[in-house]
RNA sequence: GGUGAGAUACUCAAGUGGCCAACGAGGGCAGACUGUAAAUCUGCUGAUUUUUAUCUUCGAAGGUUCGAAUCCUUCUCUCACCA
């Protein structure tokens, strides 16, 4: 049972730091029925969360799964520094009605994944305002910058002289020290956070919480490419508020490899589930479409129904697989008579004319189902269903 | 502060007076084949109903020239070496 546990934990982990703690904690768990916490720390700036995101979340709702609670820790505090991972800026002070906005929006999407019941959400400024200047003055004697500086990025701007602001060196301090105020038992992040989960456990000794904090990373996932990290701005990623045919849609075109990838990552599917279907992929006794079918009727089932996640699956294998028209899509109204390329512009299923001529040249442009090769065509009065491509379309009214 | 090299489309990268909307590669889009997978093959990849044309684009602004990504001047930025 804890063995099960265990392996269930380490799923998909980079690096996990003191394991054999984390065994006690289950250990703790199974035998005396104690709880241990779990903690993660959130931005409070973009609750616009992707499947990237929710690899996290999901960790988390492994861990409420085999005893522990979550400490669901928005940075409010932190988030005026701006973590120094990364793209340094300095960050705008979020107001204290966005701040509450975005932590609702948070709610709202991420107890989808994890179990309110074993969940608490709680703002760092609440401790961290109340530390004053004494209590931050008594938090920087707790390490020194040479030791501040092995930080990877740190040691890198340094050594290129690049400003790094004192402020900054905070950052890590304060992220150790919410562990301190929580007394969490295990704090788990992306594996850019070493470092600051780290600092969580030097600070829990330097302040004596009687124990240090278990450490798990997790890495990053892929986007739909593959190869590149998942990331709103490379357009390769899956929202969690993504539309059930889109997010189906968008699973279903993930390659074979990066299917593992998402059922280590994503799937609540135990790793004995997932084992088997691999040995039917490999044995040929399974094909590997069923097995990414499965997965993307989980993934948007645990977003939006189980209804609306069958109703996706409908549609697809009536869109794709029987090439007709899905049932819903874009409508849009103009006085005719109409040039093509013009209102493939118009009913944003093109970025420009050119490109429009180009794709109806090519023969990727379909006017109710017939492929259209003349590019000078004016549509004259009534309905028609255009189509770019396999993904795009869009209905038209010409009057 | 000094010297040298460089800045070209989404990215890398060729091009050193007209044949340049700009070689090539990657990426992206589309077609064939498929399972909206992979692999492979093919086409496209600045804009515009003047489409064997026109307009805008090669860090920025000026200039030379019939003609400039390409030559000149100034400026901005990046890198390398020296101090």
């Amino acid at each position: 049972m804890i063995q099960e546990a265990l392996q269930e934990i380490k799923r998909g982990t980079a690096e996990i730091i003191d394991d054999a703690r984390i065994e006690t904690l289950l250990k703790a768990y199974y035998e005396k029925g104690t709880n241990y916490t779990v903690k993660a720390g959130f931005d409070p700036t973009a609750p616009d969360l992707h499947l990237g995101h929710t690899v996290l979340l999901h960790k988390l709702a492994t861990f409420q799964k085999y005893g522990a609670n979550v400490q669901f820790l928005i940075g409010d505090f932190t988030a005026q520094i701006g973590d120094p991972t990364g793209k340094s800026e300095t960050r705008k002070k979020l107001l204290p009605a966005q701040i509450a906005q975005n932590a609702q929006s948070y709610k709202d999407q991420v107890f989808k994944i994890l179990d309110p019941q074993k969940t608490t959400v709680v703002f760092n400024s609440e401790w961290i305002n109340a530390l004053g200047a004494a209590g931050m003055l008594e938090l920087t004697t707790t390490f020194n910058v040479a030791r501040m500086l092995e930080r990877d990025d740190f040691e890198k701007r340094y050594k290129s002289n690049i400003s790094i602001s004192i402020s900054e060196f905070l950052y890590p301090l304060l992220q150790g020290y919410d562990s301190v105020h929580l007394k969490s038992d295990v704090e788990i992040g992306g594996t850019d956070q070493k470092f600051n989960l780290l600092m969580g456990r030097h600070l829990q000794r330097a302040y004596e919480v009687g124990k240090e904090q278990a450490v798990l990373m997790m890495p990053i996932l892929e986007g739909l490419d593959g190869v590149q990290k998942m990331s709103k701005s490379l357009g390769n990623y899956i929202a969690v508020a993504d539309e059930p045919n889109d997010m189906y849609g968008k699973i279903l075109s993930i390659s074979d490899t990066l299917m593992w990838r998402y059922y280590e990552l994503l799937s609540s599917k135990t790793l004995v589930e997932i084992s088997a279907l691999r040995a039917g992929v490999e044995e040929g006794t399974l094909h590997p479409k069923k097995v990414k079918e499965a997965l993307a009727i989980e993934i948007t089932e645990r977003f939006h129904s189980a209804e609306q996640a069958q109703a996706a699956a409908a549609e697809f294998q009536r869109v794709h697989a029987q090439s007709e028209i899905p049932t819903e899509m874009e409508e849009y109204s103009f006085e005719g008579p109409v040039w093509i390329a013009k209102l493939l512009v118009d009913a944003m299923l093109s970025p420009s004319t050119s490109q429009a001529r180009r794709d109806i040249k090519q023969g990727s442009v379909k006017i109710d189902q017939n492929k259209l090769s003349d590019d000078q065509l004016q549509l004259e009065a009534g309905e028609y269903v255009l189509q770019i491509g396999k993904r795009k379309f869009a209905r038209i009214k010409v009057s």
